[in-house]
DNA sequence: GTACTTGTTAAACT
DNA sequence: TAGTTTAACAAGTA
């Protein structure tokens, strides 16, 4: 489940492998994954990428010889990019992880999308359930899209008062909020466990009823989490690989989720987990009030 | 065969 | 109108 900081771990990787090379081949072995765009291939050909920009969980594309069209791509949960070099040679592996693709090499079964460019490098996208997509936009479009998210809790201009001011009028769980991408945007599952056990808040508190010290809290770790996760690469949980196969180093930072049965790292009770807002959630019932 | 997994959205609801 | 809830999507694992 790629969330923010998998996401942008992926964008500096293949920005680091694709910068300003050229399209030189598309093919689409999935329709869905293309929003059944019947001019997708036509329409990106012979395009320079000259950009890799990344809004919430979506990656934005630009290119050079038209600056009225861009590549969204949604990883989803399943998504994964691929890269491999002249040679055939996997030189990124990120979002999640096709256990099929370590056997059978690419082309997958679950291979969607493949993009070639002149220097020699192949763009896989896999995604094995079909949620995640590549879709081409207008300028519009991609307006449209990028009004859809709220502030990052990651930037250091996010305004704690549009946070605690945003939570005073909501009256479901902190959980559901905090998955809100039009709320704030980036955190999934994995970070919103995460980010509520460091604040030292119940999953099901209401966000009506915290103060503006806990909301102030919940803001600092909402943000905290995932720039922790990006300095360590991501969090690797069946899982997210990087650039040149390194899993992320994240997973071993967690301490609540996956982690049921387990003992609290900071007071040893069993970590529970439940079902909130329809997710899986894992919490421990001493720490978090 | 059944339950369960999740990010996002559309639709129905209050 | 805006916030909330639920179903739907999809295909794999336990």
């Amino acid at each position: 489940m790629p969330e923010l900081p998998e996401v942008e771990t992926v964008r500096v990787q293949l920005w680091a492998k694709l910068k300003n090379q050229k399209i030189t081949d598309v093919t689409i072995l999935h329709q869905k994954s293309v929003a059944h765009d019947k001019n997708f291939k036509q329409k990106l050909k012979g395009k320079t990428l000259s950009k890799i920009d990344r809004i919430g969980k979506l990656l934005i594309f630009s290119f050079k010889e038209d600056a009225n069209l861009f590549l969204l791509a949604h990883l989803k949960m399943t998504g994964q990019f691929f890269v491999t070099d002249r040679k055939g040679k996997i030189s990124i592996r990120g979002g999640h992880q096709d256990q099929n693709t370590d056997q059978s090499g690419l082309p997958s079964r679950h291979t969607r999308v493949v993009i070639d460019f002149d220097n020699g490098a192949k763009l896989y996208f896999n995604d094995m359930r079909l949620f995640g997509y590549l879709k081409l936009a207008n300028k519009t479009e991609v307006e449209t899209a990028k009004s859809r998210f709220g502030p990052e809790p990651t930037s250091p201009n996010f305004d704690r008062n549009y946070f605690y001011t945003g939570l005073r009028k909501r009256s479901r769980s902190l959980k559901a909020v905090l998955l809100d991408q039009t709320f704030v945007a980036g955190l999934g599952n994995i970070y919103v466990d995460e980010a509520l056990f460091r604040a030292k808040l119940l999953p099901t508190r209401l966000a009506n009823t915290l103060n503006k010290k806990e909301s102030d809290r919940l803001a600092k770790w909402s943000g905290q989490v995932m720039l922790d996760s990006i300095q360590n690469g991501g969090t690797t949980f069946q899982s997210f690989l990087d650039a040149d196969g390194q899993k992320g180093d994240y997973f071993k930072k967690l301490k609540v989720f996956a982690r049921q049965g387990k003992p609290c790292v900071t007071c040893g009770t069993s970590i529970i987990k439940t079902r909130v807002a329809g997710r899986g959630t894992h919490y421990c019932p001493q720490c978090q009030r």
